[in-house]
RNA sequence: GCCGAAGUGGCGGAAUUGGUAGACGCGCUGGACUCAAAAUCCAGUGAUAGCAAUAUCGUGCGGGUUCGAUUCCCGCCUUCGGUACCA
């Protein structure tokens, strides 16, 4: 189990809010679909339905002892037939709407083809992957399968052949967030692209709203930043560039049209469909082989090895500005998923054209000076236009204004947006997931399951191997794949951010079998207030649920435009991995580690630093932690490879069970850092292990105590014990010498009372700002302060249980009882502080001249600002230091200081 | 490379957002209790000088604004995240 660090945090807050009055939805739910289970089920046999029920139940075991309080009769399950109905529900809507680019929202298919019949495609402004135009009269007379292929290509949920990332090893296609530095995310394991027919969302319909809402929920910026560079929206130029003895023309897409005139050559994507159209018959063999070579290359060496490479086509475009004639290559650097495939090369401009043009020799010309603006790069849109006839002497920015009008005017361009955002791949060749609710006829044509026969449930079946052939393993099913007569079922199945990308909707009314959600939760509960979860969401499940959200609100199914008005993303608990230092090249006389403390700084190469699990290690975490006879004997016996190894340490060396010299107690200090918490580095710190041993009370407060829960932190055991120390503490203030609690109703006196609510204060808005580790600091000082009391007074120590119920609701529930309380302490009034009790009378402010502090004196609460100020003038001690010199101002912070300024 | 965040004692981290830097906890030192240990309690704990009161320095480095800067501005360095042939 990962520590459980967002989840205490929710926790807390739930509880508080709670406490305050509000009813709060706190829900737990499991991800059950997916990867990990179903490539266990390949390993084990297990089917992954079992394997799901058995880790789910050891886990909400988990959670339970954590003492986290969750509305355990609203738990989903992603894999719960009764859950994945409305899941293939919204597939279905998304399928049957498309996305009106001028009304900005979804609209149903069936608008789309009265529009087709009335009028053609020709006017519709619509998110589309349709690149041919037709009239009504070429609409009505086609057939209803040709229809349907043309409908698919404006629907949200749409099925094409397609660009994807195939994952060999998983036997799947991938989603672009799935996939980090050319391997998979889960598994680590090569990808490559390749076209296969896929089910698709288009998520680039909602790019932009998904952009400019952004704006409207609290997230971090970091996180909001990661959107919008995923997003990556892009305002340039699209147009056409004539190809010589040819009836082509190349669609090329450019950021940077003011550089028309530096153009030199042309390079399309080794995929672009019009690569082997326009290849002369000389360079027709150089080319194939290019082809060849760079579709077989892997995502990984494409990224990780950028070579400049690429061929000549043999064939030239023109400029349609000045008719000059530009030869046309290809190389791998131009991506096909992205524009048009093709672009307009600028080697004086842009760093990846220099670098092609400087190694195949081709012309570049200087067009932009720079002299007036010094550090200015080529990406920086900035400079004076030169050799470059119409536009010479413009600024860039007007040159691209002027290029983009040239070009619109020809007919040959339009100014035109693009987005990094690519659609979300929604096909996976694997077993565990949702089915699609669809069938195809004879024609291949895709229709919808009707509503009334969801969930499609999926089979039961035993080998969950993925063909090797690219098909799920359903489709070995053939019972299943023919069900219904004269059709044959999908037998690809969703991605996990299927189930993922809804199911906070589905807490608000989870039982319900008409509605995914009724309208009466959605208008009470509205969207999720506050969201805790980590920043490997931030492109990936975050996105989905935001574009689903959108979508849903389009059909007017939720009321909110966001899901997650506020976000916060928890660190990770860190490990600590020590490290000892074993000598390299000393092979001929056996394996020898050199206390830390006496290895060369300079010289670190000569060591290899070795990994040691830190049950071994005395002061682990601390300054100077260290093995001793013992940590090296365990040592020795858990890696026989050590077993002869020889330990110097500062005053001797110790082999074998033999030391060197007389001392018994020496150290062998180790080094440590702070990584990652794994198995490979011996340091997995197990929160059961910790709750055993000192309580769910005390691991919640300390991981809390840890640091704010945005950061990151390593656990430092020796630190639990300073929590521990305060609960025990807090407890036994209640408990007199012969174990009994005796309340006495004895009246607080003021200073008792200032405490208090200094600390109810200090509790209450710490936890509205998350800042748990200080409302912590707060409870501790005032555990400080009344740990030695001899009367225990009710009406102090009553709201302290209060207070700190929400962090440790065992030991609070528990006193409660005990004390007399009535029912559960979850159910009380959180406290409430009275300003008055905070006022202090008197303050005692520190007197300084220029900022330096001269004295203290005392004033009264109710002495105005210029009654300070007289009264300082006045002083003598004042006096004493300003002989001579003029006072130019008394600056009197509040609760702080008084200032004297003096020239 | 680009974008973002952060650098404070031996350590995790506070600092009312421009106002006594280092709260709280760990660790360390000394003391009390104990035959002893553990536990508990008390005191100290940024550095330097001093018996001391106190003084000087001190929030990654170098400058600046200000009576006053961890906080604001300019220029660097380092670390951690994100992202990468996006035209």
């Amino acid at each position: 189990m990962r520590h459980p660090l967002g989840y205490i945090a929710s926790d807390i807050l739930s509880r508080y809010k709670r406490m305050s009055g509000f009813n709060v939805l706190h829900p737990m739910g499991f991800d059950s679909f997916g990867l990990p289970a179903e490539q266990y089920a390949v390993q084990t046999g297990i089917h992954p339905a079992e394997s799901t029920a058995t880790n789910i139940g050891r886990y909400k075991n988990q959670l339970f002892n954590l003492g986290l309080d969750y509305d355990w009769d609203r738990e989903v399950r992603t894999s719960d037939p009764k859950y994945y109905k409305w899941t293939q529900w919204i597939f279905s809507l998304l399928f049957e709407h498309y996305y009106d680019l001028d009304k900005n929202k979804a609209i149903h298919i069936s608008e789309l083809d009265k529009i087709f019949s009335s009028e053609g495609n020709s006017n519709v402004n619509a998110a589309n992957s349709q690149d041919t135009v037709f009239s009504a009269s070429e609409w009505n007379s086609m057939e209803e399968k040709d229809k349907q292929v043309i409908l698919m290509n404006y629907r949200l949920a749409y099925r094409k052949g397609t660009y994807v990332n195939w994952c060999e090893e998983l036997g799947t296609v991938l989603a672009n967030d799935e996939v980090k530095d050319g391997v998979s995310e889960r598994g680590g394991v090569p990808v490559v692209k390749k076209t296969m027919l896929q089910w698709s969302l288009r998520i680039t319909a909602y790019a932009e709203r998904l952009l400019a809402d952004l704006n409207t929920v609290e997230w971090s910026e970091s996180l909001k930043l990661m959107q919008k560079n995923w997003i990556g929206k892009s305002t340039g130029l699209q147009m056409l560039f004539p190809i010589e003895n040819s009836n082509e023309n190349l669609e090329i897409y450019t950021t940077r049209p003011d550089t028309i005139y530096g153009v030199t050559f042309m390079v399309l994507s080794p995929e672009h469909p019009l690569l082997m159209e326009i290849v002369s018959e000389e360079q027709s063999q150089a080319v194939n082989e290019y082809r060849e070579y760079a579709v077989n290359r892997s995502e990984i060496e494409r990224t990780s090895e950028k070579k400049v490479t690429g061929v000549f086509t043999g064939a030239y475009a023109v400029n349609p500005l000045n008719g000059k004639k530009i030869p046309i290559l290809t190389s791998e650097y131009v991506l096909m998923d992205y524009g048009t495939g093709a672009i307009m090369a600028v080697p004086s401009d842009d760093d990846r054209d220099r670098a092609f043009a400087e190694k195949f020799d081709l012309p570049i010309i200087n067009i932009i000076d720079k002299s007036k603006y010094p550090g200015s790069t080529s990406k920086d849109k900035e400079g004076i236009m030169i050799n470059s006839e119409d536009i010479d002497g413009m600024e860039v920015p007007d040159a691209i204004k002027y290029v983009i009008g040239k070009v619109e005017g020809l007919g040959i361009g339009k100014s035109q947006i693009n987005y990094k955002l690519r659609d979300a791949n929604f096909s996976r060749q694997r077993y565990w997931g949702e089915p699609f609710p669809v069938i195809y006829d004879d024609n291949d044509t895709a229709f919808l399951i009707p509503f009334d026969q969801l969930p499609l449930e999926l089979p039961d079946i035993h080998h969950f191997k993925p063909g090797s052939d690219g098909r799920s393993p359903l489709a070995s099913d053939q019972k299943w794949v023919n069900q219904i007569a004269g059709s044959t079922r999908e037998t690809d199945t969703m991605p996990e951010f299927a189930g993922s990308s809804w199911y906070f909707l589905r807490y608000m009314d989870p039982h319900n079998d008409e509605k995914f959600v009724s309208p009466e939760a959605i208008e009470y509960w509205q969207d999720v207030d506050f969201y805790i979860g980590g920043t490997e969401h931030a492109v990936g499940h975050l996105m989905y649920s935001r574009f689903w959200h959108k979508f849903l609100y389009d059909l007017g199914y939720v009321n909110s435009v966001e899901p997650f008005k506020k976000l916060v993303n928890q660190g990770m608990i860190q490990g600590v991995i020590e490290y000892i230092y074993l000598l390299k090249d000393k092979e001929n006389e056996g394996n020898q580690f050199v206390c830390a403390s006496m290895i060369e700084s300079d010289n670190l190469e000569k060591y290899a630093k070795i990994p040691v699990y830190i049950d071994y290690v005395k002061d682990h975490g601390l300054q100077h932690p260290y093995l001793d006879k013992e940590g090296i004997d365990k040592f020795r016996n858990w890696i026989p490879e050590y077993a002869n190894a020889k330990f110097i340490f500062e005053n001797g060396s110790y082999q074998n069970g033999e030391l060197s010299s007389g001392t018994e107690n020496f150290k062998l200090y180790t080094t440590y850092e702070v990584g990652k918490m794994s198995k490979r580095y011996y340091n997995v710190i197990n929160p059961d292990d910790v709750v055993a041993e000192y309580g769910a009370d005390t691991f919640r407060m300390y991981e809390m105590f840890l640091g704010p829960i945005e950061q990151s932190k390593p656990w430092d055991t020796k630190g639990i014990d300073g929590i521990s120390k305060f609960l025990r503490r807090f407890w036994n203030i209640f408990f007199n010498e012969d174990g009994n609690i005796d309340l006495s109703d004895e009246k607080p006196i003021d200073s008792e009372l200032k405490i208090l609510h200094k600390t109810i204060k200090k509790v209450t808005e710490d936890i509205g700002n998350l800042s748990y580790n200080t409302a912590i600091s707060a409870m501790m000082i005032f555990v400080n302060e009344f740990k030695n009391s001899e009367i225990v007074k009710k009406d102090i120590f009553i709201p302290m249980i209060k207070l700190i119920a929400p962090f440790a609701p065992f030991i609070a529930e528990e006193l409660w009882n005990l004390t007399g309380g009535e029912g559960s302490v979850h159910h009380q009034q959180f406290p409430l502080y009275e300003e008055k009790y905070l006022i202090d009378s008197t303050v005692e402010y520190p007197i300084c001249i220029n900022g330096k502090k001269r004295g203290t004196e005392v004033f009264s609460a109710d002495m105005s600002n210029a009654d300070i100020e007289k009264y300082v003038r006045e002083m003598e001690l004042v006096g004493k230091w300003l002989e001579g010199k003029d006072i130019m101002k008394v600056i009197i912070v509040p609760k702080r200081m008084v200032n004297i300024v003096v020239k």
